[in-house]
DNA sequence: CAGAGCATGTAACATGTTACATGATTGG
DNA sequence: CCAATCATGTAACATGTTACATGCTCTG
């Protein structure tokens, strides 16, 4: 279901476009938020043109297939803002990581968590980099607060270890 | 793999102990960082003793049987603590929406950050009400600040939203 | 003895990932 | 003409969800 919503989303704020240009947006802008493939991608475009959410406006050069939404489409996605109550499940492999920290010893434990700090590091520099328009921007701060806590954590979670003694 | 992970972490951190108890610890004490229902555990626990990462310790009542991690076991989870790059991918609907609520009109996204105001309050709450030993400690910290922290984004945005002119 | 909770599982389906495959067009 | 990028797809596999199915045991 996300993925279709995620896909009306960003053919409803960008307007029409292909299954390759969505994948590259989606990459570009949803990727902190969610994330699909081309693979994931064109299927679903189909299965969504059955269900009439979405409708091949135009087939140009190397068998480029713009896709639009339809009315329908936006009706389903309006309908989800509305009534879809989000899932907070979390599936975290650095929660996970942190989770199993004290089954291994310190020096290993601290090796585990500069690795994440590094990668929360990355995370808020390529967030830091992009500028969305309207279009993301609160998602955009959502992300950045996120990286941000995770960070931090990292922080105060090595600076707890390297503390002689407890 | 993660599954195999977490479940490998519990069987090491509480001890042998049949899927049914695995199912519920996980529900416990991970779930804020990982889930899985029983459907997902019974299977895996097969592989895992066919793989040799687990063994049936005994079978008591009601077919009731006990795993505990063997050797092998801890070398898979070891290895994994050192060597896996942890993903940061994230799939949040939460995040789905804050990233399309430009998409609707201001008290639709009023509606849907109170929704979600809701949803963090409430897992706020049930993180706060848990005291976790040593075990879990630090994803534990860690859930805490992200639950605060999508608090406070959702008041931030909220306000934002609520300014009269922007 | 009834109902709650213990305890295990299967099957169908939905979703997501990796690897493979094909061919067109454009810029250097 | 060669490499990069455009552009679409399939197939196999891994993972995760929902619904169904079965039977035991303890407490009131």
């Amino acid at each position: 279901m996300s993925l279709r919503i995620a896909l009306l989303g960003l053919l409803s704020a960008v307007g029409p476009a292909s299954g390759y240009d969505l994948a590259k947006t989606f990459d570009q802008s949803l990727n902190h938020v969610w994330q699909a493939g081309h693979t994931q991608i064109y299927p679903e475009l189909v299965k969504m043109t059955a269900d009439g959410l979405v409708e091949v406006e135009s087939e140009g050069a190397r068998g480029r297939k713009i896709y639009r939404i339809t009315p329908d489409g936006r009706r389903e996605l309006g309908g989800w803002m509305e009534e879809h109550d989000a899932a907070m499940t979390v599936r975290s492999e650095v929660a996970l990581q942190a989770f199993l920290l004290h089954l291994v010893d310190r020096d290993q434990a601290v090796a585990v968590l500069e690795r994440i700090r590094a990668r929360y590091v990355a995370r808020l520099e390529k967030l830091e980099s992009l500028r969305p328009g309207e279009f993301g921007h609160h998602a955009h701060t959502l992300g950045l607060a996120m990286a941000r806590t995770g960070l931090q954590w990292a922080d105060d979670t090595l600076a707890d270890l390297r503390r002689p003694v407890t």
